[in-house]
RNA sequence: GGGCGCUUAGCUCAGUUGGCUAGAGCGUCGCUUUUACACAGCGAAUGUCACAGGUUCGAGUCCUGUAGCGCCCA
């Protein structure tokens, strides 16, 4: 007959080969269908909470995604078949700037700007591209088999999480922890907003450092300050030098005149300023290198300048427009007729001709290349501009937020004293691996105030109304200090909004009114009032922060008809899995916000942070490289679960993970090794135009080639996906997993019975203590999440154990032993259930046949079986089933087997060639225990005693130190062959025994090591002087 | 500049309180298409564990220093 082979089904009841794609969708569907992912709040059992880290919105999940997914998923499973209530809560995330500057990106491709729509209709788009991509991000989560609780989808923007942003800066506001200030701000001249410090990406920049030369007003010369960004020069308010600079003195008091605009400046004196090396500076300092012991001040153009003037109370003249351009217009006064000519120019024509006017005037003393650190937008790429503008700010650095995030660290995790004290969710937070504590500690000890407002349509709208004071009275009788906002009590305050005034730079008064979402109705009576409400929407992260509370309804859940009572059940979750440049942005944050709102509960009791994947040169993944491994054509091509097992296979806590790039050839579908390149960026890629392994005539465009434009798709040159054959492992263990399963379920027709383990041979024993080894390697590797170690435990388990071993000495025992049966069924269900949370689908479609054997049982391995695998139990073995003594005896086993293969496979024996074993007293021994195991695995079909008589052509080999001989193994002696393997062995000996012996002669080893090491070593010195002495005589023999 | 990692077989990586004649997968080379699996089985080869010191009876593992690589923060 000639039938697709592969999906006939045989005597085990599956078919003869798994094909993810043959199955992957149904299992999704069987689990939909049985609301098996649903959290049960009702439920008795113990809550296991995992808050997805919800991805942006702005594109389809990647590798890095589909590995944390993985992660947070084995976790799930493993915790919802050890019967935990799982709440694993998805959603996904508006990504602020990230998602407006997508949007913008493809507007631009036709030709339109934002500002050619309203605000409401630019928000519509988003919201369209929103929608799209929410649906594919779900539908990824689906295809690589996430068992979130998607009914309970949440989007940081949807009206549950808008409650809880709402909420959550009104308390804020009210509480006096978010302010207004003009500060200086990370400005993105490019897209004209605000970002907050992580951000900004510093990168290496070859640039100039520029000496300038300022006169002093009194005409008695100059003084020459260095500086890499002269078209700020215009905003200068003083010079500063070191007070210990040796010209200090003569200069103190003096004044400089500042070129092309003329303003006075004085000379201040600060500590901040790096002394010129020949005035002496600190020559270990490279900056001493070129410094000249000024520096001019620009106050409101640099961080550092900032806090000089606030020390020297220095003006602040902004001289740069929210375009990055010289302006006029934003807070400088004096601009004089010089310097008229330079406002308009954009930052960088005004570096060239603030430079040319130096040259031209003769002040310009020097210029030198000068390679320095700039801080970029993260998201558009440009240069940042240090820019005071009035921005919206969480003071994270209040005791109330930051030290309360210290306080939630386990105190051992902590360097120095901890803070910790007893109050609620005091030292509740660990991090897996215990490193990355550090990091969260460092940051929040260097914490600067959060700027939260962002210049977006895309986002949370700041609920802040203001306006110009105009109630004199109120404004008298309110303490203005400084710039801070100071609460006060007026008609709105008395409705329930929280109402706080400020004195603006300007000297001007502001009021803010705050509006809780119950309130919003009050809003037409602000406006009513002249007052305004905000234009800023709020930084993507204020809402990630409240995902903990906000997902649950806080804090109202009473209001949504499905979270009763779900704040307090699964609020702490049991654990956050993250990546690292998260620990700052969003995991700090989380734990300040929720710790304020909900009377000190941390959000998370456990923090785990995931490797980075990279490509094969070490290189992050990246849309621009091209070097990027979408989930969805590894499904394709390997299936979800390779795709999984091979991401926890990777998942070490060391390192980071590296992951090279195949290609497929669109034409015969075949992977290959695509050619790399060096980019002008100086990353490897791979080329642009591929060649066609099969026909090289035939070319293919890389994902490089389209990302960089170097080369377009087309019909005659396709392009080419990536893939990666990393994942073949994960593809192997599933079809290996699979074929297991037919053929233990090929032999075991009927077992029905409950079987003791202590009455069954050594095999049976041996493979049952393996299973229940395996099992508690893989709960601790789970506990203390080493995932690789927990894909590994599977992987021995299955492979090695079950399949080279067990499978195989059971081949001729099996079919008529129902208890050996009945073992090896309860074997392999444990197995199928060990995999499950790693590879759901193959397992699940596999259970279907398993589960058949819920009847047969072994003493000691507890397991309950239910209609789908992802809700029957996790297998429990007991301490008895652990048997250290079949453990031990099947080792023995094991090397005798492999002592005789390894003479049959240097020998290059036929694999079914029968041979006898001329056995010494304990390979007699442990052919006896084995109870014909070893003739199975070894192809022996004859034990004899050592000392019956051999052929010529037998060959020697020795075990636990005693001497073997095997007949059979062919028919005419090869000497120069056998010769050179016993020569081999004997030096492998001779290497042996020299090394035991210098060991031993070691006075002080014999002495001080443990007995047991040293009585070790004795018993393999013996045995190693035996086999030497026995491969001698086998030498002498065959001369 | 500060912090955190990493450097072990051709490649990617394990190696949990120091006991190791250093392991796995892939790749390579033999033998085998044996009625679960060639996405397989059996066997083999391949390492001055980055380098230099130190502690110790004993160091891949602990300490110090050097070099290179990566990430985070300035």
């Amino acid at each position: 007959m000639i039938a697709n082979s592969a999906t006939e089904i045989d005597a085990s009841g599956l078919a003869k080969s798994y094909r993810p794609g043959e199955h992957e969708s149904a299992m999704s569907a069987r689990w939909r269908e049985s609301g098996c992912f649903k959290a049960r709040p009702d439920s008795k059992s113990e809550p296991f909470t995992m808050f997805i880290p919800p991805p942006n919105v702005t594109a389809a999940l990647h590798l890095g995604h589909a590995l944390n997914n993985t992660l947070q998923d084995t976790l799930a499973r493993h915790a919802r078949m050890r019967g935990r209530d799982v709440l694993w809560m998805p959603g996904t995330d508006h990504a602020g700037i990230a998602t407006q500057t997508v949007v913008e990106r493809r507007l631009a491709l036709q030709g339109k700007k934002r500002t050619d729509f309203t605000r409401d209709e630019f928000v519509a788009q988003v919201q369209a591209w929103k929608d799209e991509y929410e649906r594919v991000i779900l539908e990824q989560l689906v295809a690589m088999g996430c068992s979130c609780d998607f009914d309970r989808t949440r989007f940081t923007m949807d009206p549950v999480c808008a409650a809880g942003v709402r909420e959550g800066f009104f308390r804020l506001f009210k509480d006096g922890l978010i302010e207004r200030g003009r500060r200086l701000v990370n400005w993105d001249p490019k897209t004209k907003t605000a970002i907050a410090d992580d951000e900004v990406v510093m990168r290496d920049v070859d640039g100039k450092m520029w000496y300038l030369k300022y006169p002093l007003s009194d005409g008695s010369g100059t003084i020459t300050v260095a500086t890499t960004r002269p078209e700020t020069m215009l905003g200068d308010t003083a010079v500063a030098m070191n007070p210990k600079d040796p010209r200090a003195a003569s200069l103190r008091g003096k004044k400089i005149i500042l070129p092309i605009v003329g303003r006075e400046i004085p000379i201040v004196e600060d500590d901040y300023v790096v002394m010129a090396l020949s005035m002496g500076g600190d020559a270990s300092d490279a900056k001493a290198e070129v410094a000249t012991g000024f520096l001019k001040v620009t106050p409101a153009h640099d961080p550092n300048d900032f806090d000089i003037g606030r020390r020297h109370n220095l003006a602040l003249i902004n001289v740069l427009g929210p375009d990055g351009a010289i302006s006029d217009r934003h807070g400088w006064n004096d601009v004089s007729e010089q310097a008229k000519a330079f406002v308009g120019l954009s930052r960088e024509d005004a570096r060239k001709a603030i430079v040319n006017w130096f040259k031209v005037n003769g002040l310009l003393e020097n210029e030198r290349p000068w390679k320095h650190a700039v801080g970029h937008s993260d998201r558009s790429g440009v240069a940042i501009e240090p820019w005071l503008s009035d921005q919206w700010f969480v003071r994270v650095t209040d005791q109330r937020l930051r030290g309360a995030a210290l306080k939630a660290m386990a105190p051992d995790q902590f360097e120095g004293v901890s803070p910790a004290g007893k109050a609620v969710g005091d030292g509740e937070i660990r991090f897996f691996p215990p490193r990355y504590a550090k990091t969260f500690q460092h940051w929040h000890e260097s914490l600067r105030d959060w700027c939260i407002s962002r210049q977006l349509w895309w986002g949370h709208r700041i609920p802040v109304w203001t306006r110009d004071a105009k109630d004199e009275a109120l404004t008298q009788s309110t303490s203005l200090r400084g710039s801070e906002m100071v609460a006060v009590n007026s008609k709105w305050s008395a409705l329930g909004a929280a109402h706080r005034m400020r004195k603006r730079d300007d000297g001007s008064v502001e009021e803010s009114v705050c509006l809780p979402l119950d309130l919003e109705h009050v809003a037409a009576q602000l406006v009513a009032a002249g007052f305004e409400q905000d234009q800023d929407v709020l930084d993507t992260w204020f809402s990630s922060a409240l995902w903990p509370l906000s997902t649950l309804g806080w804090p109202h859940p009473e209001k949504f008809p499905d979270m009763k009572g779900m704040l307090e059940r699964y609020n702490p979750s049991s654990v956050l899995s993250t990546a690292r440049d998260i620990i700052t942005l969003w995991v700090s944050r989380m734990t300040m916000f929720n710790r304020y709102f909900l009377g000190g509960k941390v959000p998370f009791k456990h923090v785990y942070i995931h490797p980075v994947i990279q490509d094969g040169f070490g290189q992050r993944m990246s849309k621009s490289l091209g070097n990027g491994l979408d989930p969805r054509d590894v499904i394709h091509s390997h299936g979800a679960d390779a795709l999984r097992f091979t991401l926890l296979d990777l998942t070490t806590d060391t390192q980071d993970v590296r992951v090279q790039i195949d290609m497929i050839d669109p034409q015969s579908g075949e992977t290959f090794e695509p050619e790399f390149m060096r980019a002008p960026s100086g990353h490897m890629v791979a080329a642009p135009i591929q060649k066609s392994p099969k026909s090289p005539t035939q070319t293919m465009v890389s994902t490089y080639g389209a990302a960089s434009g170097l080369a377009t798709p087309s019909a005659a040159q396709p392009l080419a996906r990536n893939t990666s054959s990393r994942f073949d492992v994960g593809r192997n263990v599933a079809t290996k997993l699979w074929n297991a399963s037919r053929f233990a379920l090929m032999n075991t027709p009927q077992p029905a019975l409950e079987v003791d383990p202590s009455t069954r041979p050594l095999l049976d024993r041996w493979i049952l203590s393996r299973v229940a080894g395996a099992l508690t390697r893989a709960d601790r590797a789970l506990a203390e999440y080493r995932f690789s170690d927990f894909a590994a435990a599977g992987y021995d388990l299955l492979w090695r154990d079950f399949c080279d071993w067990f499978l195989e000495a059971a081949k001729p025992t099996a079919k008529n032993d129902p208890a050996q049966q009945c073992v090896m069924a309860c074997s392999l269900s444990a197995i199928v259930r060990l995999f499950h949370p790693g590879m759901p689908h193959v397992t699940e479609a596999l259970w279907s046949a398993v589960k058949n054997h819920a009847a047969c049982a072994v003493r000691g391995l507890d397991m309950k079986s239910t209609d789908l695998l992802a809700t029957s139990s996790w297998p429990v073995a007991h301490a008895s089933l652990i048997d250290t003594k079949a453990e031990a005896e099947f080792a023995r086993v094991q090397a005798l087997v492999e002592a005789i293969r390894n003479v049959r496979g240097e020998r290059q024996v036929n694999p079914k060639k029968r041979i006898k074993l001329l056995a010494s007293a304990n390979a007699s021994q442990v052919v006896a225990l084995a109870g014909g195991v070893v003739e199975t695995l070894s192809g022996v079909d004859g034990v004899l005693p050592i000392t019956h008589a051999r052929s010529p052509t037998a060959a020697a080999m020795t075990f636990e130190g005693q001497e073997c001989w095997l007949d059979g193994l062919v028919d005419a002696l090869d000497i120069g062959a056998e010769r050179a393997r016993l020569t081999k062995l004997l030096a492998e000996r001779q290497r042996a025994v020299s090394g035991y012996k210098g060991k031993l002669s070691n006075a002080g080893y014999v002495a001080k090591a443990p007995p047991q090491v040293v009585q070790d070593t004795q018993k393999m010195l013996r045995d190693a002087e035996a086999e030497l002495i026995a491969v001698e005589r086998s030498l002498k023999e065959l001369a």
